[in-house]
DNA sequence: TATAAACGGTGAAATAATTCACCAAAATGA
DNA sequence: TCATTTTGGTGAATTATTTCACCGTTTATA
C-alpha cells in the first residue's frame, strides 16, 4: 500500500482524537464529527479510512476502539517505542518530563548532555548521560526516535551521530533544518517559524 | 492575489534561510540551493517566488538581502509584532526566554499565569502577569499573538479570551485541537503528533 | 410495516499542485 | 568573438488531492 505523506498526517490526528474519545468513553464516531475535529471534510475522513481498507457501520459511524487498534496496529501507533532526548536545556528538560509522550507509547530512556554540571543537578526520572555516551546507550538500550533540543550549531552534529548509532526518526526543535538520509523520518519543531506562518496568513491566505 | 497556504508556509522556510544566508554574508542564491535547503524541488521554489512577482537574475539566481525584504513586506515578516504566552510551567517559562523570537520581530511583551506563587518566584526579563489581567494587559498592549502553553483543560477557554480580547493569532503547545473562527490564524504544536507522524512513516510511506 | 433520515462506500469530476520542457539572458571561458 | 554553461520564467502536461453525486444499509419513527 502507498499512502501520501498528507494522509498520514491526517490519520496520525484521527488517532489522537480517537485516544480522547476513548478515555471519554464514547463508543462510535461518525466521518463528519472527526472531520470536525482535526478541520477536514467528512469525505476525506471517509477516503482517507477506506483506503486502509477499514470499515464502518452505516448510521452508526466508526466504532472508537476497533478504529483506533485498526490504525494503531496499520501504522505502529501506541505502540512501544524508545525515545531519548539530546540536549538538557530548559526545552529539553520541559520535554524529559512531557507525560503526554507515555502516554502515547513513546519511552523517553535517556537524556544526553554535554556539561557534566548540568547532568549532576538534574533531578528527574529519566537518567541522564554524558553526551560522550550517546552511541553506546542508543545502540545498548534500541532508541528508535532521537528528540533535539540543542542550538543550531550543533544540531547537524547530533543528528549525524544519532543516525549513525542508528535511530530511524528526527524530531527536531533546533531552529536550523537538519540535512538527514531519506530513510530516515525526519519533522522540524522550528517555534519562530511557526510564529512566522501564522503571521504570513495574517496577510494572505487562500485556503 | 490568493496565495495556497501550502506555498506560504514554504515561503516562510525560505525566509528562515535567507535570514542564515544573510548572516553568513551570502550575497546570492539559486533556486536549486534553496530549495534543497528546504526540501522542495527548484520548479517549486521558482513558482512560488515569481508568483509573487518577484524576479532573480539570470545566472546569478535571487539577490539574498531584496528576496528577504520583498518577502517580508508581501508578507509581514520580520516586523515588530507582539506576542505574550500563556501558561508559564517548564514550557511556557522556556519559550519566555527564547530568544530566537525576538531576532525575528516576534516580541514577547508578557506572561500570564494563574497561580500567583509561580508568577512571585518566576525571574524572567519579561513582564508576568496573573491570569485575571489577560484581557487588560492583551488591550493595553495591543498583543497580535497568543502562544499558548496551559493543560489541556484550559486551553479552549484561554483561546476564547485571548480571541475576544483581540489577538489575532494563536499557537497551541497544548495536546488538544483548539476550536477558532476562521478568521483568526491557529495553528498546533502538538509533540506527541509529531512523534506519531514520525512513527507512521517508519511504517508506510509514499513520498 | 412503510417511510424517512443518517450514515459509510466509491467511482467520477473537479481542483490544485508539481513537474517538465524549453526559451532567453547573462556569465564564463576558449 | 563565439560557443558553452548556468540560471530564472513560464505555459503545458502530469500527477495528486479533494469534492461531489449517488447508491445501499441500517436505524428510527410514524
Amino acid at each position: 500500500m502507498n499512502i501520501s505523506s498528507i494522509t498520514i498526517e491526517r490519520i496520525c490526528k484521527v488517532f489522537g482524537y480517537l485516544v480522547v474519545l476513548e478515555k471519554r468513553g464514547v463508543d462510535f464516531v461518525s466521518s463528519r464529527q472527526l472531520a470536525k475535529a482535526i478541520g477536514v471534510t467528512e469525505y476525506t475522513i471517509r477516503k482517507d479510512i477506506s483506503l486502509l481498507g477499514i470499515t464502518g457501520y452505516t448510521r452508526r459511524g466508526y466504532e472508537v476502539k476497533s478504529l483506533k487498534e485498526e490504525l494503531g496496529r496499520k501504522f505502529h501507533l501506541g505502540q512501544e517505542r524508545k525515545a531519548c532526548i539530546v540536549g538538557l536545556g530548559r526545552l529539553g528538560t520541559a520535554l524529559l518530563d512531557y507525560e503526554k509522550f507515555q502516554e502515547d507509547g513513546f519511552e523517553i530512556v535517556a537524556g544526553f548532555d554535554c556539561s557534566i554540571n548540568k547532568i549532576e543537578r538534574l533531578r528527574t526520572q529519566i537518567e541522564v548521560f554524558s553526551i560522550n555516551q550517546l552511541e553506546n546507550i542508543v545502540e545498548q538500550r534500541g532508541i528508535e526516535l532521537g528528540i533535539i533540543a540543542v542550538p543550531a550549531e550543533s544540531a547537524q552534529e547530533v543528528a549525524d551521530r544519532l543516525i549513525s548509532a542508528g535511530v530511524k526518526g528526527i524530531l527536531n526543535f533546533s531552529p536550523i533544518k537538519i540535512i538527514v538520509p531519506k530513510n530516515i523520518m525526519y519533522l522540524d519543531m522550528d517555534f519562530t517559524n511557526a510564529l512566522r506562518f501564522i503571521a504570513a496568513r495574517f496577510t494572505m491566505q487562500k485556503k
